[in-house]
RNA sequence: GGCUAGGUAGCUCAGCUGGUUAGAGCACGUGACUCAUAAUCACGGGGUCGGGGGUUCGAGUCCCCCCCUCGCCA
């Protein structure tokens, strides 16, 4: 039994995310995390909120609520929608807990001692009706290149030309609009990447194994241009776990916080404190996730992200354990296997957040249970390149996969039985070769699912298991149990208890990917019987003669098309 | 402009280090069956593998040039 470490990118606080950032981390996250359950391995499956920053502070401000008040309330509305996508988190934590502020206070005075923070000095814009400093993205203007009037302070959306704050005619503050802004000293850490740069190169190159997506785009930062920058640690923000501390090998640092991307990967390791402090074990409970010293040696990490993410992951998140590493005290894991996703597409466009395109999670369930959405999404995961959302799309698939081919299976084989034989695996008969053929061909295609689970090959699992469903429906198409029912009811028996017993097999096999349906299907066939089928031929008598079942309900309602045209219709514009 | 990935049947996509008549699912057509959510199963039609050169006995599969899409970076 091996032990893996799961973490899934954290979603930020701000709004609630769309299927695109569903399926490009938590989804599959959850997808192999439960796989390696039923497996038998001892799984942490890690996830969180994101919740410092700017963009929190105004939403909070926006809302009329104080930023920490916002922030618990999106969390919650967060953690709910995770429930109701079954996403099976040990522990949803949040980036603003306690545990986190200690966690960040502590790298970052380890890595300070290690000499690897600077403290520089630089002009930032300065916003005196808002009494803040203002990110680049925050101060607008006109763009000197195209004289576009709602150019940001880092690039003109209309001409796409990179720009410098001081660089717009006219600037104001985009959260006020006010233009009484003038560039003011301030003094902030920055984390010396680039003294860390050999370390990372090498770890980064024995890391054969790993996607090239996520590979490229590390070696690109690392190599591009001047090479690895240094990179600027804290912000001017009142909302964030403060850069001065007791303890903190630097001073002058009142009333800044550390920068999000500082701080929420970090998370991943307090959350999982969190875990054992919400669960009444001590510390030694996370450190053997974590520390390689206290028993973590055996622990395999595996991350998932969207593309976007990736820098993060492979090259500022690193830097800081392998430098706080560097101090030899308490030593931490770093990752050993980085799953990176592209895009998906909705209806011919990009998803997204800030202009309310797509279809969102809190409105996917409600319209549709979500093992609908976790089978659509998972089975066209963009892992390759960037895949597309269409309704007519989802609408043939869900209805063909799940209602036709397995839906109906179970439908199909339950129903028979109960009115030939009642209620309960039936007796007699002897198997024979269309048996054998079945399981050898079980076998194989359950081996192969499992191969592609385990390398995390997603759309091929998914193509697996779908033939796994086909071939029962195969099997009761060759033996015919309504047609050898009438000229010898034991053959028909025999076929009908295989068969009733494939919905057992199946429901362990698909719990990954629909786990209320699995669920469902363990239900009626009254066994929580999950043993995974590693002999196929014993698994198909697990359930035995006499054996009771209760005939399940529609496992999948058919999507009819005036329900696809409305939720077409519905979601064409922009989320209000 | 630099870089990544991609351009394969109407649609969504597989095709590893080059090798028999290029595959799957959906959609379409024909047939079978009637247990089932008008479900299922079988068979079939359909592609000059973005374009053009080249290497090779042989290339979606390698090399060069060009076109297009998406994203990242500057």
């Amino acid at each position: 039994m091996a032990r893996h470490l799961i973490t899934s990118a954290i979603p930020y606080i701000n709004g609630i995310k769309h299927l695109g950032n569903l399926v490009g981390s938590q989804l599959p996250a959850d997808l192999y995390a439960r796989y390696l359950r039923a497996r038998g391995n001892e799984v942490m499956f890690i996830c969180a909120t994101d919740e410092h920053g700017t963009p929190a502070e105004l939403a909070a401000a926006k809302a009329g609520k104080p930023v920490a008040d916002y922030c618990a309330e999106m969390h919650k509305v967060q953690a709910d929608i995770a429930r109701g996508f079954r996403l099976s988190f040990d522990h949803f934590g949040r980036s603003s807990s306690p545990r986190n502020r200690m966690l960040t206070q502590y790298f970052a005075q380890t890595l300070g001692e290690q000499g690897l923070i600077a403290e520089v000095t630089e002009q930032q814009v300065f916003s005196i009706d808002d009494n803040r400093f203002l990110p680049d993205r925050y101060i607008e203007g006109t763009c000197p290149n195209c004289g576009y009037t709602r150019a940001r302070g880092d690039q003109c959306e209309e001409c796409t030309k990179q720009l410098d704050p001081t660089d717009l005619i006219n600037p104001r503050s985009a959260i006020s609009g006010s233009t009484r802004l003038e560039v003011r000293e301030t003094k902030h850490l920055y984390l010396r990447q680039r003294s860390l740069k050999a370390d990372l190169e090498a770890w980064i190159d024995s890391k054969t194994d790993w996607p090239v997506l996520t590979t490229s785009i590390a070696k690109k930062w690392l190599n591009d241009g001047e090479g690895l920058q240094d990179r600027g640690i804290t912000r001017d923000l009142a909302w964030g776990v403060p850069a001065q501390f007791e303890g903190a090998p630097w001073s002058g640092m009142e009333g800044k916080v550390f920068y999000v991307w500082f701080d929420a990967p970090i998370e991943y390791i307090a959350a999982t404190a969190e875990w054992a402090d919400a669960n009444g074990l001590d510390d030694a409970a996370w450190h053997r996730w974590w520390r390689t010293d206290k028993g973590a040696d055996d622990v395999t990490y595996t991350e998932f992200m969207g593309k976007d993410n990736v820098p993060f992951h492979t090259l500022s998140f690193p830097a800081t354990i392998i430098g706080a590493n560097r101090a030899g005290g308490a030593q931490w894991k770093l990752v050993d296997y980085i799953k990176s996703f592209n895009y998906l597409n909705y209806d011919g466009g990009q998803f997204s957040t800030s202009l309310g395109r797509g279809v969102f999670m809190d409105q996917a369930l409600s319209i549709l249970p979500a093992d609908y959405w976790r089978w659509w999404l998972l089975s066209h995961a963009p892992e390759n390149s960037d895949s597309e959302f269409t309704w007519e799309n989802f609408q043939t698939a869900v209805n063909k996969d799940l209602a036709d081919v397995l839906g109906n299976f179970v439908s199909r084989i339950t129903k028979f039985c109960r009115s030939k034989f009642g209620e309960a695996l039936p007796e007699g008969g002897e198997t024979g070769p269309q048996e054998a053929a079945l399981i050898a061909e079980l076998s194989t295609r359950i081996r192969a699912y499992e191969d592609h689970m385990q390398a995390m090959e997603i759309r091929k699992a998914a193509a697996e298991l779908r033939a796994i469903w086909v071939s029962g429906n195969e099997y009761l198409q060759a033996a015919a149990p309504w047609s050898t029912f009438k000229t010898d009811p034991a053959q028909a028996a025999v076929q009908t208890r295989l068969a009733l017993n494939m919905i057992r097999v199946y429901a362990v096999l698909s719990e990954p990917f629909i786990p209320d349906a699995a669920a469902a299907m363990l239900a009626g066939m009254n066994t929580s019987d999950r043993r995974w089928p590693t002999d196929v031929g014993a698994a198909l008598t697990a359930l035995p003669v006499g054996h009771a079942f209760t005939t399940p309900e529609v496992l999948f309602r058919k999507i009819a098309d005036e329900e696809r045209e409305d939720w077409q219709a519905r979601f064409a514009g922009v989320r209000s």
